[in-house]
DNA sequence: CAATCAGGTCACTAGGTCAT
DNA sequence: ATGACCTAGTGACCTGATTG
């Protein structure tokens, strides 16, 4: 039995945008639980506006597990479809999955390209294969709505990192606690939630869905 | 910064599987972090609570004859709407309902994959019949709240092996709940898994599948 | 009444198809 | 390879029936 019961959050602000002052109607946490919320900086036009974690569009649901678009949904169900992928930035900036995919990369693209000196119209599987090693890129692409087909690499972590998974699948009409976190806004560019959970509401179940992203203790 | 770190969790087990020994591993917790794996940090009332016979999640009450969780009862009856089905499972791993639907089974995809050799593009629904001697897989995947919607086929049959049946239906209020609850038969493998949260590494961040069903805390 | 269940409803999602 | 669109399965919730 806690006689405090405290949850500390912070909304790590990435870019220049700014957190609410309501982050406890935004995560939706239940209402009986106190909250202690260090954040001033979100816009108050985009509060209620619901973002894919992925990419930053508009978000259509939970998928696998994590709130996000209807694109990045595909695209997780393609990368996944045949087990995890591994897949490869070449020398020349082609992305390469395992079996047959391949797209361009234009950061990696960018910072491999003076290794190799390949330009994409000659390149072949093989030479691909053989320069396996030197190639790993940068791996550190932004995704955003526009850009999110460049890098599939960084797209597919970025779906990793949000907590994707063919495990949290969740399927059926939600829970109530679900449907108040469907309506949490989440900036675009508010991409990590750092939650600190010091000690929570005996007998209360926090669902996955409300660690947004991860938790991190600090 | 927190000087103590806590990460407790327990893992019910009921029936046979004893779970015990290799918390750590199952649950795949960084090795990093300190655990300390207990049963004590359950309310007693909830340490007895009943698991569905069919998944392993909190049951709900005697539905057509077992006692099974709601999404398990939704199950059955849709299953058995239009008269018992005979779902089959393909060659290509997709399970059959008579009329229509289809799901993958991953499971039994793998194991069924080798008999037949056809490729999920080629499959007809003559073929799916035609093959329907050599197609039963394995017809073995266990089932827990998680991978319940993976196999249709091995859902219902541990439906019918506990005992669901449209001729078991009680109706009305039962004599004593409590007698009948404790004598069901509980000997599932079952994967229900309960962690609780006290604090964390500082620094370290959980994604999400570390929490494989959802956080309780006390 | 009070407790419990069968069954319907419908807000949801997984996964497939197909034009691009 | 992508993403709009579609279908069918899922499960939370509700209602009415049943029985002690």
């Amino acid at each position: 039995m806690y006689s405090d019961i405290l949850v500390h959050r912070t909304l790590k602000c990435v870019g220049s945008c700014g957190l609410s002052s309501s982050l406890d109607d935004e995560v939706g946490f239940p209402a009986d639980i106190k909250l202690e919320s260090t954040n001033d900086c979100m816009p108050d036009e985009d509060k209620d506006f619901k973002v894919c974690v992925v990419c930053g569009e508009k978000a259509s649901g939970f998928y696998f597990g994590a709130l996000v678009c209807l694109p990045c949904k595909s695209f997780y169900i393609r990368c996944t479809k045949d087990g995890e992928p591994t897949l490869l930035v070449s020398v020349t900036g082609i992305v390469i999955s395992p079996n047959k995919g391949r797209i361009r990369c234009q950061y990696c693209r960018l910072s491999t390209l003076p290794h190799g000196g390949m330009c994409r119209r000659n390149f072949s599987e093989e030479d691909l294969w053989k320069t396996r090693d030197i190639i790993v890129g940068e791996k550190s692409c932004q995704i955003n709505p526009r850009n999110r087909n460049n890098c599939r690499y960084c797209r597919y972590q970025k779906c990793i990192s949000a907590g994707m998974s063919r495990e949290a699948i969740k399927m059926g009409r939600p829970k109530s606690q679900m449907e108040i976190l469907h309506n949490s806004p989440l900036h675009i560019h508010h991409h990590f939630v750092i939650v600190v959970v010091r000690s929570c509401l005996p007998g209360i179940t926090y669902l996955r869905p409300y660690f947004t992203t991860a938790i991190t203790c600090q």
